[in-house]
DNA sequence: CTTGACCTTCCAGTTGATGGAACATCCATA
DNA sequence: TATGGATGTTCCATCAACTGGAAGGTCAAG
């Protein structure tokens, strides 16, 4: 099938496919014509790579994983290792977020928000760091 | 002062600063050896580049509060908009961190882990979802 | 006068795509 | 058979927000 259907199928724009191609993700066989052929099972890997990518996998981290779908003999505890390292990425990501967040909402609680310029978000992003 | 003096004050890498530059957000004076010359408020305002860009404010974010910053008649309201709006984005990459990790839990928490090749994480990243 | 630390500019690379130009191909219809 | 539109192809540029490195200029100390 062409790259339409398979970015059809697999929920990915036909631009992220040829990309992916590019950096040898998924290489599809090529038609007569010079334009991509896909397989039902390429549909599949691309679906996989969707889901894997909404997940927060990265790219590198995607490879790995394919690799792993790919091999019939892999161990289960490859890919757990994989994603239990990617699970403690994102609670990195969100202990920082939620630093950030506190941060913040306190600078928005202290602040009047009306005509006046006097700001304490500024005046603490400054440096200028007050009572509160 | 020079831009490694003026680094050590903001705490930002001189590369970082002059790449400030290049994007119009900091524009120091010149020496007569072309060297840049930073003076003390320049430097304040690479610390609130700094600290705003640490709390994840945009660099397009950071280019408004610096102009509010040296705006000494705007309104708190204003700062208060952006940090509020800025606030409700930190929310929502929590919430979207927060369904990946349920997700992906979920996932390591179903895998063995073992020297088997039965992997759930694998077999529902493909798309078949199982009982759980 | 040399050494080395610092400064300058410019160009390339990072991550993960996305937009667009210029051109080829295919399919359906007039 | 012509033609027109929807596809497909390649390549190049762009986004955020830097970072690294090359090639060279300047300065202060010894």
């Amino acid at each position: 099938m062409n790259i339409g259907e398979a970015a059809a199928l697999s929920g990915l724009p036909p631009k992220t496919i040829r990309y992916y191609e590019d950096i040898g993700l998924l290489r599809p066989a090529r038609a007569a014509n010079g334009y991509r052929d896909y397989e039902r099972t390429d549909t599949h890997k691309l679906a996989f790579l969707a889901r894997a990518r909404s997940l927060g996998f990265s790219i590198e981290e995607c490879r790995t994983l394919l690799s792993l779908y790919d091999d019939k003999d892999r161990a289960s505890a490859d890919v757990k290792r994989i994603a239990e390292s990617h699970l403690q990425d994102i609670d990195r990501k969100i202990a920082e977020l939620q630093s950030m967040r506190h941060t913040l909402a306190h600078l928005v609680e202290g602040c009047e928000g009306d005509h006046r310029p006097d700001c304490p978000i500024l005046d603490e992003l400054a440096g200028k760091m007050g009572a509160g």
